[in-house]
DNA sequence: CGCGATATTGGGATATTTTACCAATGGAAC
DNA sequence: GTTCCATTGGTAAAATATCCCAATATCGCG
């Protein structure tokens, strides 16, 4: 980690900035310096800073699933026939590129992939099974369970 | 459901819009529109009827979860002792006041919900599962899955 | 306590960006 | 072709972000 920018602790006001930034992205310096009890300025080089360090790592709009027709949730538990280094990388660039998959984790236990995919519906989710997923090599185990809602879905890490 | 707006159907350029403010929702109108071959105006005004149609819902700031010292991601599989509407929502309301639950799905097959927690170390983990999740009422059984990276975390759904 | 060094703050000027208005353009129905 | 409706593009005004500099607070150290 040679690019590394030390990120000194983060006090009480920085915490407060971060977590009404991702609460709402589109609140002026303004509004979010009085929130924290600061004027513009220093506040507005706080969030620089952040953003710099990669404390933010970005800023992005969230898009309504239903309004999109993505009425399926699934998530996938997978197994692969072999674990070594090369294998599991192969796996991770595999499912990086397809935008079905939101979210994937290494796990620990008797499964090694953890991924959550949206669809249209089931037959699509059919189609991303058939012309993918099952298509990589190495694949030992695919197990699927299906949402029915989604009870609480946050993008708000506790601070 | 009487506050429905009805949302014609999105075309191209609204998908290219959205595509673009889920990867980065600080382009200016100017880049956007440039992006999705409109002029400001009319980009500008596609955008805001994105927003009021609720198929943009929020712009938030994504957080670094390293960078807060959150280096524990768990997967909760939990049933309840019973499944009545009645249970499945005093479960939802708990669920929801609590910051290090960042998603949660009622599921089909063998358990009712998958939580996905993160905190900051196995024993801040620990707290959470004493003070908070085992003491609700009516849970039937809790299982924990530890995830040992992130291999994909997208907010992206696909257009 | 007192002093200096350093980091942080606040205000104001300027540059950018958003937003509203209105005329112009394009496409579909007839 | 012509009329109507939806959408576009340009422009100007308002709101906001950004930068600079002086003022203030904080910390280390005698």
């Amino acid at each position: 980690m040679t690019g590394f920018i030390p990120m000194p602790e983060l006090d009480a006001i920085d915490r407060k900035i971060l977590s009404h930034l991702q609460a709402d992205s589109r609140l002026t310096m303004q509004e979010l310096a009085d929130k924290v009890g600061l004027s513009v300025s220093p506040c507005h080089r706080r969030v620089k800073l952040l953003e710099e360090r990669g404390v933010i790592s970005r800023y992005v709009a969230t898009v309504d699933q239903k309004a999109l027709g993505l009425h399926v949730s699934v998530f996938i538990s997978i197994k692969l026939a072999r674990q070594k280094e090369e294998d599991l990388n192969r796996f991770a660039r595999a499912i990086s590129k397809w935008d079905e998959v939101l979210e994937c984790y290494l796990m620990t236990g008797n499964r090694d992939y953890l991924l959550r995919v949206v669809a249209a519906d089931l037959a699509s989710y059919e189609t991303f099974l058939k012309t993918k997923l099952t298509r990589l090599d190495g694949i030992a185990s695919i197990e699927s369970s299906f949402a029915l809602s989604q009870v609480k879905y946050s993008i708000a890490l506790p601070v």
